[in-house]
Formats: structure tokens, C-alpha cells, sequence
RNA sequence: GGGCGCUUAGCUCAGUUUGGUCAGAGCGCCACCUUGACAUGGUGGAGGUCACAGGUUCGAGUCCUGUAGCGCCCA
């Protein structure tokens, strides 16, 4: 016995020991070697905006997982670690927390300060996320380690930016953009929210310009938001409100989501419309047609009455205003019939010069003047209470506006078209393949890439505006060079300059001052270049070439498009080869609810906290066992009460209490929410899921058999191992360690992780464990098999610690080092010097000479055998330390195999065997299973419980009655035996016979039984 | 509205590619066991009309069609 190896894995410890010496060893570490085959995968980077979750560790450890398989075989590895500065995620949290530590917004800093700020933060997290990262085990090359904005990638960046700009690619144009009034910033569509908020509907008249007698004075329309109306340029309605309202009704009795209640109030309210609404749209209709026009009430301004089928006659009023600078379909509207657009918008969300005697106002203020106004006037029909679908800002939590920005735009069309071909082509291969789907249909809108934010934190757009220039002069300041390149901007009446490798001074042109652009890069911009900006380009470095294109990118599907597509199409254009060969995309991490897991739900288990308490193998091993292809990964989660240690299952309402009573003690402990002194001085309860036990149970059995192994390991020496002496159970073993190789082997290679893990488990488990290892005992206390039986282990473990290495990298470490200490050199058939680490060891081959089907059927038998002597001691009660004699009855050549196993039954069952072989009769009275292949039986006499036999008895006689009667039913089937493939007849009418036989057996035993009791 | 995925034991999920020993695992539950690797363990057990309805077939958890529910993506 070895007291230095503890009963239970202590991870802690393990994890302390080892990371460090592979960092120390360099094995993380890649250098272009043409003489080698690559394999490379760049880390989708975290952002810095705060710590990892559960969804990152789950994406990492797959990664690693690859990586580190991938090394075992031979391949140089890298894989290229960063981080993401994340624009307006990380700008958004420092400015809140600005504004809530010292009470100053941005402005009050200044550009500078605050972007030095932002990086103090980035300082930060970056090494807390890396340190993260290094705790999960990921065997990052932290030499290489990059940050999108740090100088390799701004280079990058500057390069293709100025590269697009030269080619026609980039422009600048007005858009509607989701405008952040608190962030003063547009935010993209993936950073909104919508949430039902309650609000109104008001009902408006606009005064009719020249009525003639038979026309209305007012048309009405409804808003929700009646402040826009000063960015009114039209109204319109329906060209053929008739055919409108015909269809609407089509589409009403056609709707399956509602109730036939709300079908038959939503028909009656069309009737209505049709009798009361529809003779005033037609007027209106042709009013429009007639190019009419409207009085803008408040702004006093004659707008037009138009015709589109943005107009819903079935919706409010049947007229809608038009508002392209602040609302969507509005703007599509403005864009359709070619209308002003109007602004009424500041950046920070009050109402500017177009909005009159407005201006100035906040919108909440304004929309209280408008209506105020509007009622002074008598043109406010009616107010409705409402409840509207508010869209938010994600970053901010406030309300979107849509406003008309200034924006930088990449053309789509042919970058967009290359990166579609090279997934149809196959050259970029998604898994699993239903994801190309969305990926082609997104870049087959082809939709133009708006790429200006208005924020501080990110890449600056390299473009200066010169006003009052000639071309003339341009030429003569820049000469021919070559990074530089300009356009003239017919709006703005002025030159753009893109300078590629500085920037440019503002007195550069003699009589002008250049301007540089105020905005900063979409933070996907720096992101999208990430596969060959990290490994150096523009420069052509040996790891470029070497590296790229990368093998295997892993990521979720949720940034197929915003990332994955965007990468394919700036490494076609940069590198002019695709980023890398194969895309995983893997599923998500949801909670028991199906919900996705968020800091904001407080239902997100912390990785380090998983790690903390059940260790990072027990984490890798347990999400790589969930990562299944199709389905996302469920996670009940619970709190860890602080006191008693016991789990409380979390729900919707306890998760965002700030206090919680534990139901086991009684006692309150705090959540994240904890605001209250009173709460925070709680001890807090760790958020985790009882999900990682299966992990660390799996760990701590692989520890204990390892340190079974290790134990006896006295007076081992390695030597060759010749076929001749491996008994059955050798034989057994490494024909299923073989296989399981395999597996493993392919089942990892085709990113099927969870049925990687599956295999291994059940084999260490049910196959190592509870089979070889068990036996190992007995035939270790025996000289002439200890040797024999000690290479066989050490071999076996060997195997098995470098298959589970890339999912559990610490204990297979530790296992790997404490076998040098007492089995250094050690292999099958010619041992040798095993690698200094596990983390360079050869990857398992799986030796195809050493399957054997039929032993692995023999080996069956004796399990079946040995598991019906188990099942009669504990049907019968049979004390535990109690020696039960049994005999088997079974054909001579099962005798045969069986016999050399008796210790076994001995040792593994407490058993011991009285006779083998077809001559054996049952005992009286006695216990007995019958098995398709034999008939175990005990005998021991006092102990039976003679009841119980015979109603066990009876009960496995009617399963096989109806087992055969079915087997029966389908063999007098004509169709069955004409059409089945005659193997298939032939197995059943085997099958058949085996029960039969059984049931003969059975009905013998029964009748034997009986007579007993008599 | 369009696309994709899911529905199998109380819970979380395999099994569907290629129809026939496929009805499985872990957790939970019940009984027994602290035995010299491991109680984070061992042995045995209970538990399922494979969402529903049709169809194809000698035969369907598996293939086809439809329905319902859930989830995601796009508009």
C-alpha cells in the first residue's frame, strides 16, 4: 500500500502541479517546421468585457481537446489564443461604471482619457480571462497570444481597410441606423432587444389642404409616437384598399394561431371597415392619386399624400405618416417613392433645428408638448392605451430611436459571392452541414456591411476629409505613393484620404486642414481578420505561410454569420485562400428551463466555480460527454447553500431573489442580487449544476484504478510479452482496448465528442475496471501470473490515460508521472522509455491484430455466467460473506472456457463452482437462471427460499412464453419468410430454438420445485 | 411568413446514417453491502404505448406524410 496516493483525486492539487511544467517544457510552443505536417486552430477570442462563462469553457475545451489530440499524433500544433476588445461592450461598461464611481460621463473625460481607461480595463480582464483559460487546461501557444487592437492587428486592419478603400469597396452613405441615446451610438440589430412596454396609440388629424366639397377636411392617423411627427414628409395609403382588406380577411381565416374567438373579432372588425372605412379610403386614394397634399400639423408644412401598400387599411386609420428618418418600413417607404428625409434627432436624443420650436427638447418632453399642442388645436381625435413592442438597446437598456446617421459601408456583392463559393465548393466544410444553410442565405442577400460605430474604443477609420482641395494638389503632396489613396465625395464637396501606414497631419496640405473621421471600426471588422492577422499578415511570415490556411475552426452558430462568413470573405480577399478547412459548430449551454444562460437571469454557472469545486477534468469531461450534434445542452442548476452544502434547485422566481432560505437548514444565504446591507452580508451561494458530479465520479474512478495499479506495482520489470502466454481475459481486454482506440480515434476526428467520451467511459468503467481490474487481483497474488499480469495493467492504463488526455489533461498527467516513478519503461510486445510527458506522447494506434470476435463473445459468456450467480445471491438474500456453491450446465466447450475462470466466480461473486458441463442436473430444491446458453444453478438447500424460487420462476416462464409465442408468430409469417434476407429468417428461427430450450429448462426447474415443496 | 432543430424512463440524454438481439446510459428511486483501488464506491432491482395520427413494409423508435408542443435563425 502506497500512502502517498490519496483515496480521492484532489484536482486542486494536480492542476497546481502540472500546468505550469508543460508551460515551463515549451510544448504549447510552435515554430514553423516545413518538415511537419500543421495542424492550427485560432481561438474564437473572448471579449474583454468581463469574465468567462460556461459557453467559452465549453468552446474552449473542445478546442483543446483537438489540439491536444492532434499534438499526440504528431502534428505541429498551434493553437493562436487572444482576446476581442469588443467596441461597444467594453466601452459601454467602463463609461456605466464611470458614471456610477465618479459620476462623469465620457465627454466630461475626453476621448484620451477615457480610451485610457478602457485599456487599464482590458489590462485586466485580458489576464483574468487568460489565467481562466490556463486553469481550464487550454494549451494555448500564450507566446502568440494577440488582442484585435493591438499593433499586428491594427496593421491589419489599416491595411484592408485602405486595400477595400482603393478597390471602389468602401463608401460612405446615410442610413437608418438603431440609434443608443445614452451610448450616443448606433448599435447593430444582434445588440436589440424588444420588450412589450405599455404605452399609447394617438389618433391625429392633418388638416386637408383645398377640400374640395365632397372631401373630407382632416384625414386622421395613428402613432405611437406622436413627436415624430415633425419628421413627417407624407402619408400614405393603400393603392387598392379593396383588394387590401379582401386579403387580410383570406389571411385571417387561414391563421391556425388563433382561436376561433379572436378569428371571428378580428372578421367583424374587417366587416367594419369595409361599411364604415373603406369609402373614405377610396376618396383618399384618389385624392393621392391626384397628387393632393396635407397640412404638417405644428410644422405648418404642406406634405404630400401618397399611395404605397405600406398603408394597411386593416390597421388603425387605414393612412399612415411617413417618417423615413426615424422609423424602418417608413424609411423603405422614403426610399420606394423617393421622399425628403428628414432628421429631427441630436446624437444625444434631444430634438434638433428641423424640429421648429422643438428643438432642444428631450423626446419624452417633446412628445408631451406635441400632444399638448395637438389638443390646444383640436386636431387630437382619441388616445388608446397600448401595449407596444419597445425595441432596446441592449448595451444601454434604454430605448432605441431610429435616426439617419452618417455611416462607412463595405460592398458585399463580390466579397459575399467568393465566400458562398468556397462553402458550396466544399473548400470551407461546415459540421455539422445544415449550418451552411443560414451562412449562404445571409451572404446571398449580399446586404452592404456597415462598419462605422461612434465610439472611442476601437480602430479609428483611417480616413481624412479635406475640403477645398484640388486633385491637383493631392497629387502634388502624395506623389505616387502607395498607401495612400483618395475619392472625391460629391455630398460632403470634398476629398476622402485613406492613409494605409500613418496618419496623416492635419497641416499636411498647405491651405487646408485634414480632418480625420471621428468613428471607430465595427469591432467584427478587426474580428473578421483574426485567422491571418494573427499569424502576421500583411507581412508574408514563415507562419503565414507555414499556419494558413488554418485546419478547424470551433464556434457556436450564433456567430455563423456576424463572424464565420465575414472571415471566409477577408481571407479570400487578403490571403486569397480560405481561413481555414473545417468549421465545427457546436451547441449551446441552455439551464433546465431550456433558457440561455445569462449574468442578467442569474441562472449562469461560473466555469471557475465548477472548476473550484469538482476540478477542470471533471468540467472538460462532463461537457464533452453533453456535446452531442444535435440537441443543445440542458443544465439544471442549482444554489449551494453555504451552510449545509446541500443543492436548492434554481427556478425562474428563486433565481433573481437576492435572498434565498435554504429548505435543508433553514438558513438565508445571498444570490448575486444582493443589494441590501443586510443580504450582502449573507454568505453568498455558488450557482452550479449537479451535472459535473458524473465528471468528477468518473475522475476519481479512473484516479482509484490508477492507484490500484500503482500499488502493485512492487517488483514489476518490463519485459516483451508473448501472445502464447496472455490468457483469455488478456486477450479480451486488449482486443477491446483496441477497438476502443479506434473509436475514440474516429469518433474525435469527426468532432463526435460526446460518443468519445461515452466509449471511454464505459470501457474504463465496465470493462477495466469492473472486469479486468477485479480479476487482476487474484492472479497478482500469484508469482508465475504477477509478471505477466502487471505488464498487461501498466500497458492497459498506459493506453487508456493518453486516450482520455486531451478531455481530462491534469489527472492523466499525474497518472502518467507517478507510473514513471515505478513503470518507466513499459509497452506490450517491446517496452520502452515512455514520453517524459503525456502531452507528447504518441497518440494510441489501434492494433487491429489484436481483435478477436469470438474471444470477446467467450468473455461475454463468463460475464453472463458470473452476473447469474450475482442475481441469485440477491434475489435469495444470500448473505453477503456467505460461500455459495453453484453448478452450471452448458456445453463441453463452454466447460472448457469457464473452468480456468473459477477463481474468479470466487473472488468477484463469493462463489465457488461444483461441476461444468452438459451432465450437470439441477439441484433440489435450489436457485437457478437459465441463460441462452446454460443454466447456472445454486444449491444452497437451507438458504433457499423455496416461495420465492417458484414465483421467480413462473415470472421468467411467461416472459418466454411471450417472447416465443411472438418468435413463433413471425416465423409462420409467409411474407416474413419470403421477403426477409434468409440471415435474418435464419437468426430467428435460432433465436427461436434458444428459447425453447430455455423454456423447457425453466419448466423442468419449476416442476422439480414443486415437487420439493409437495 | 420562410428555414432549421427537438419531442425516447421522474430528470438530462444516447440509439434514427444503413428498418430485423435496440428499447439503452448517467442522475434520482428501492433493497443489500463500509470487502485490502474507489461509498465521488459495489451488487441486484423497479421504471418507457419511443409526442400524436396516418402511410410504406413481412417487419417501424428508425423511412415517408400530416398534426401538436418546444427552441433557434431569418424576414
Amino acid at each position: 500500500m502506497n500512502a502517498e496516493l490519496p483515496k480521492q483525486y484532489e484536482h486542486l492539487e494536480v492542476q497546481k502541479r502540472w500546468y505550469p511544467f508543460w508551460e515551463k517544457r515549451g510544448y504549447f510552443h510552435s515554430e514553423p517546421d516545413p518538415g511537419r505536417k500543421p495542424y492550427c486552430i485560432v481561438i474564437p477570442p473572448p471579449n474583454v468585457t468581463g469574465a468567462l462563462h460556461l459557453g467559452h469553457a465549453l468552446n474552449n475545451t473542445l478546442q483543446d481537446i483537438l489540439i491536444r489530440m492532434k499534438r499526440m499524433q504528431g502534428y505541429n500544433t498551434l493553437w493562436m489564443p487572444g482576446t476581442d476588445h469588443a467596441g461597444i461592450a467594453t466601452q459601454a461598461v467602463v463609461e456605466k461604471r464611470l458614471l456610477e464611481e465618479e459620476g462623469k460621463t465620457r465627454h466630461d473625460l475626453g476621448r484620451q482619457e477615457l480610451v485610457k481607461r478602457i485599456w487599464a480595463w482590458k489590462d485586466q480582464y485580458e489576464a483574468r480571462i487568460l489565467s481562466q483559460l490556463k486553469e481550464l487546461g487550454c494549451s494555448c501557444d500564450w507566446a502568440r497570444t494577440r488582442f484585435t487592437l493591438d499593433p499586428i492587428c491594427a496593421r491589419a486592419v489599416r491595411w484592408t481597410f485602405f486595400n477595400f478603400f482603393r478597390k471602389g469597396l468602401i463608401y460612405r452613405g446615410k442610413r437608418l441606423v438603431n440609434w443608443d441615446t445614452y451610448l450616443q451610438t448606433a448599435v447593430s440589430d444582434d445588440e436589440v432587444f424588444h420588450e412589450p412596454v405599455p404605452g399609447h396609440f394617438w389618433y391625429i388629424r392633418y388638416p386637408v389642404l383645398d377640400p374640395a366639397p365632397d372631401e373630407p377636411k382632416f384625414l386622421v392617423v395613428a402613432t405611437t409616437r406622436p413627436e415624430t411627427m415633425l419628421g413627417d414628409v407624407a402619408v400614405a395609403v393603400h393603392p387598392d384598399p379593396e383588394a387590401a382588406l379582401a386579403q387580410a380577411e383570406a389571411a385571417i381565416k387561414e391563421a391556425k394561431d388563433k382561436s376561433p374567438q379572436e378569428r371571428e373579432a378580428a372578421l367583424k372588425d374587417l366587416a367594419w371597415r369595409r361599411e364604415h372605412l373603406l369609402p373614405q379610403l377610396l376618396k383618399l386614394r384618389d385624392m393621392a392619386a391626384s397628387g393632393r397634399q396635407v397640412l404638417l400639423p405644428l410644422q405648418e408644412r404642406p406634405i404630400p399624400l401618397i399611395l404605397d401598400t405600406w398603408a394597411k387599411p386593416e390597421m388603425g386609420t387605414g393612412a399612415v405618416k411617413i417618417t423615413p428618418g426615424h422609423d424602418p418600413n417608413d424609411y423603405e417607404v422614403g426610399l420606394r417613392q423617393k421622399l425628403p428625409m428628414i432628421n429631427i434627432l441630436n446624437p444625444d436624443g434631444t430634438l434638433n433645428e428641423n424640429a421648429g420650436r422643438y428643438q432642444g427638447l428631450s423626446i419624452q418632453e417633446a412628445r408631451r408638448r406635441v400632444v399638448e399642442d395637438l389638443e390646444r388645436q383640436g386636431l387630437l381625435e382619441r388616445v388608446e392605451e397600448r401595449i407596444i413592442d419597445l425595441a432596446h438597446s441592449d448595451r444601454s437598456k434604454t430605448p432605441i430611436e431610429p435616426r439617419l446617421a452618417d455611416q462607412w459601408f463595405v460592398r458585399m456583392d463580390q466579397l459575399a459571392q467568393a465566400a458562398m463559393d468556397a462553402v458550396t465548393s466544399g473548400r470551407v466544410k461546415i459540421i455539422p452541414s445544415r449550418y451552411a444553410n443560414g451562412y449562404l442565405a445571409w451572404l446571398a442577400e449580399k446586404r452592404d456591411w456597415p462598419v462605422s460605430r461612434q465610439l472611442w474604443w476601437g480602430h479609428r477609420i483611417p480616413i481624412w476629409y479635406a475640403k477645398g482641395v484640388t486633385e491637383e494638389q493631392l497629387r502634388q503632396v502624395f506623389g505616387d505613393r502607395e498607401d495612400v489613396a483618395w475619392r472625391w465625395d460629391e455630398q460632403g464637396k470634398q476629398f476622402f484620404i485613406c492613409s494605409r501606414d500613418e496618419d496623416l497631419p492635419d497641416d499636411l496640405i498647405p491651405g487646408c486642414r485634414l480632418v480625420q473621421e471621428e468613428d471607430v471600426l465595427d469591432t467584427w471588422f478587426s474580428s473578421a481578420l483574426w485567422p491571418h492577422s494573427t499569424l502576421g499578415w500583411p507581412e508574408q511570415t514563415p507562419e503565414l505561410k507555414y499556419f494558413y490556411p488554418t485546419n478547424t475552426l470551433v464556434t457556436s452558430r450564433d456567430i455563423i454569420t456576424l463572424w464565420v462568413a465575414r472571415m471566409v470573405l477577408t481571407g479570400l480577399h487578403n490571403v486569397g485562400e480560405v481561413p481555414f478547412r473545417e468549421v465545427y459548430i457546436h451547441p449551446k449551454i441552455l439551464d433546465g428551463y431550456g433558457e440561455t444562460m445569462s449574468k442578467s437571469k442569474g441562472n449562469g454557472v461560473d466555469p471557475v466555480d465548477v472548476i473550484q469545486k469538482f476540478g477542470a477534468d471533471s468540467l472538460r469531461f462532463a461537457l464533452a460527454h453533453l456535446c452531442t450534434e444535435t440537441q443543445d445542452i440542458r443544465m439544471p442548476v442549482q444554489f449551494e447553500c453555504p451552510h449545509c452544502g446541500k443543492a436548492v434547485p434554481q427556478t425562474r422566481e428563486n433565481r433573481t431573489l437576492p435572498r434565498i432560505e435554504c429548505p435543508h437548514c433553514r438558513k438565508a444565504f445571498g444570490t448575486q442580487w444582493a443589494t441590501r446591507p443586510e443580504d450582502r452580508a449573507l454568505p453568498r451561494a455558488m450557482v452550479l449544476s449537479e451535472r459535473f458530479e458524473f465528471g468528477r465520479n468518473f475522475c476519481n474512478k479512473l484516479w482509484n484504478a490508477a492507484r490500484f495499479v500503482l500499488m502493485n506495482l512492487s517488483g514489476y520489470e518490463p519485459g516483451e510479452v508473448s501472445p502464447q502466454e496472455l490468457k483469455l481475459e488478456d486477450r479480451w481486454l486488449l482486443s477491446r482496448l483496441g477497438r476502443v482506440t479506434e473509436q475514440v480515434t474516429k469518433a474525435l476526428e469527426h468532432y463526435r465528442f460526446s460518443e468519445a467520451a461515452r466509449v471511454l467511459y464505459d470501457f474504463a468503467w465496465d470493462e477495466f475496471c469492473s472486469f479486468y481490474l477485479e480479476m487482476s487481483k487474484y492472479r497478482l497474488n500469484h508469482p508465475q501470473q504477477r509478471p505477466l499480469v502487471q505488464r498487461v495493467l501498466v500497458h492497459a492504463l498506459d493506453v487508456l490515460m493518453r486516450l482520455l488526455h486531451p478531455m481530462i489533461p491534469y489527472l492523466t498527467e499525474e497518472v502518467w508521472q507517478q507510473l514513471a516513478t515505478r513503470a518507466g519503461r513499459r509497452g506490450l510486445w517491446r517496452p520502452e522509455e515512455a514520453a517524459e510527458s503525456v502531452v507528447i506522447a504518441p497518440w494510441p494506434g489501434a492494433d487491429r491484430s489484436l481483435w478477436d470476435e469470438e474471444i470477446e463473445e467467450q468473455f461475454a459468456q463468463f460475464q453472463q455466467v458470473l452476473r447469474a450467480v450475482r442475481e441469485i445471491r440477491s434475489r435469495q438474500n444470500i448473505p453477503p460473506r456467505r460461500e455459495v456453491p453453484f453448478r452450471v450446465r452448458c456445453s463441453e466447450q463452454m466447460a472448457q472456457m469457464l473452468r480456468p475462470m473459477e477463481p474468479y466466480f470466487q473472488t468477484m461473486a463469493r462463489a465457488t463452482p461444483t461441476a461444468w458441463g452438459p451432465e450437470v442436473t439441477p439441484p433440489v430444491p435450489g436457485a437457478s437462471v437459465t441463460l441462452p446458453e446454460a443454466e447456472v444453478f445454486v444449491d444452497l438447500a437451507e438458504l433457499i427460499d423455496v416461495e420465492a424460487e417458484l414465483a421467480r420462476n413462473e415470472k421468467e416462464l411467461a416472459r418466454l412464453q411471450k417472447l416465443i409465442a411472438s418468435k413463433e408468430r413471425k416465423l409462420a409469417n409467409e411474407g416474413f419468410l419470403k421477403n426477409a434476407p434468409p440471415q435474418v429468417v435464419q437468426r430467428e428461427r435460432e433465436t427461436l430454438a434458444q428459447l425453447q430450450a430455455q423454456r423447457q429448462a425453466v419448466e423442468e426447474f419449476l416442476q422439480q420445485l414443486r415437487a420439493v415443496k409437495g
